[in-house]
DNA sequence: TATTGTTATACTCTATAACTATA
DNA sequence: TATAGTTATAGAGTATAACAATA
C-alpha cells in the first residue's frame, strides 16, 4: 500500500558537453529500483528500512550498536526500529553473554520467512524490469553497476585514510 | 546531515542460473544514487521529497491536486509538504483564477536558487561516481538505463489500458 | 570514566477520515 | 452531488539530549 511515484527527479538542466542524459538516466533508474523495492516491501507490510534490518539479520546477530553502524542510524533510531519489528514478532533481543549492557538482535522464523519472500519478490520484479535486455546487455549492465559501486567504496576507503592522516 | 548508509540490500541468495549479480548490482547502484541525492538534499536542509517538489515547480504551477498526482501522494500529504515549504519561503500558494477552490503552487526565487544548487551538486556527484568510466561505457550505461526505464513506462501504459478493459 | 542502550521530545512524512467551500 | 483543499489524528522513521546500567 506504499504510495509510489515514478515521477523522475527534477530533470537536470542537461548541461551541454558533459554527459547528456547520464545523470537523468541514472536518477530515473534508481528511483525505479527503489520504488520497486518499496512496493515489494509494502506488500508484506514492511518498509525499506525494515527489509534492510531483516536482511542484515539473515546471517548475523549483531548488537544494537553494530546494527546502527550497518544501517547508518543513531542508536535511538535503532531502538525504535527494533522495537517495532520485535512487537511484530520478526526479531528478538537477547542479552549478550559477554557484555550485560548489550543486546544481540536475531531474526525469528517469521521474520526470516517474510524477508525471504520479499527478496524473492524483489528479484522477480527486477528480472521483469530487465526482461527486454539480451544476455550480453545484462552482463554489461551488471559490470558497469558493480564498477561504479566498488569504485565508490574504494574512494571512500581512501578518503577515510586521507582524513585519518 | 542526513545519516546515510551505503549498506547494500540484503544480498539476494544469488539464484543459480539466472542473472548472477544483476539484482544485487542494480540494488546497490540504486542505493548509492539515492543516498547521494539524499546527502546533497540534506546539505541544503532539504529532503528528497522536497527536492522533487521544487523540481516539479521549476517549470510548472500545478494545483495541489495535480501535485499530488505528480508525486504520488494523498492530498493531505501534499498540504503538509507545501505548508512546510511555504513556511520556509520556498513556494507560494495562489488562488486559481478559474476555480476558487483551487490553489496554484509556484516556486519562489529562494526556492529556485535552492533547487538549482541541489541539482548542480547532484550532477557533480554523479559525475564523480562515473569518473572512472570511459566515454563509451558512460554512453552504454545511459542507454541501458534509459531502455529499462522506458520499457517499464511502456509496460505500465499497457497495463493501465489492460486494466481499463 | 566510557560505553550500551532506552526514554523523552521534536520534527518530517505519510495516510485516513471528517470537514468547508466551491463547482 | 462531486471536487479541491484543509484539519485532526495516528503512526513510522529519524535525531538530539538526558538518563540508567554496566564495563
Amino acid at each position: 500500500m506504499t504510495p509510489l511515484s515514478n515521477t523522475p527527479l527534477p530533470a537536470a538542466p542537461s548541461r551541454a558537453g558533459e554527459d547528456p542524459g547520464l545523470v537523468d538516466a541514472l536518477a530515473q533508474l534508481s528511483f525505479l529500483v527503489h520504488n520497486t523495492l518499496a512496493e515489494i516491501a509494502g506488500q508484506h507490510d514492511l518498509s525499506i528500512i525494515q527489509v534492510r534490518l531483516l536482511g542484515i539479520l539473515r546471517d548475523r546477530k549483531p548488537t544494537m550498536n553494530a546494527l546502527g553502524r550497518h544501517l547508518g542510524l543513531d542508536k535511538s533510531s535503532v531502538s525504535g526500529l527494533v522495537d517495532r519489528a520485535q512487537r511484530r514478532g520478526l526479531v528478538d533481543r537477547t542479552v549478550s553473554a559477554t557484555d550485560r549492557r548489550a543486546f544481540q538482535v536475531s531474526i525469528t522464523d517469521t521474520g526470516r520467512q517474510l524477508v525471504d519472500q520479499a527478496a524473492a519478490g524483489f528479484t522477480a520484479r527486477i528480472e521483469t524490469l530487465v526482461a527486454g535486455l539480451p544476455d550480453t546487455d545484462r552482463k554489461l549492465l551488471t559490470q558497469l553497476a558493480a564498477r561504479i559501486v566498488t569504485a565508490d567504496a574504494d574512494r571512500r576507503g581512501i578518503d577515510l585514510r586521507t582524513d585519518a592522516v
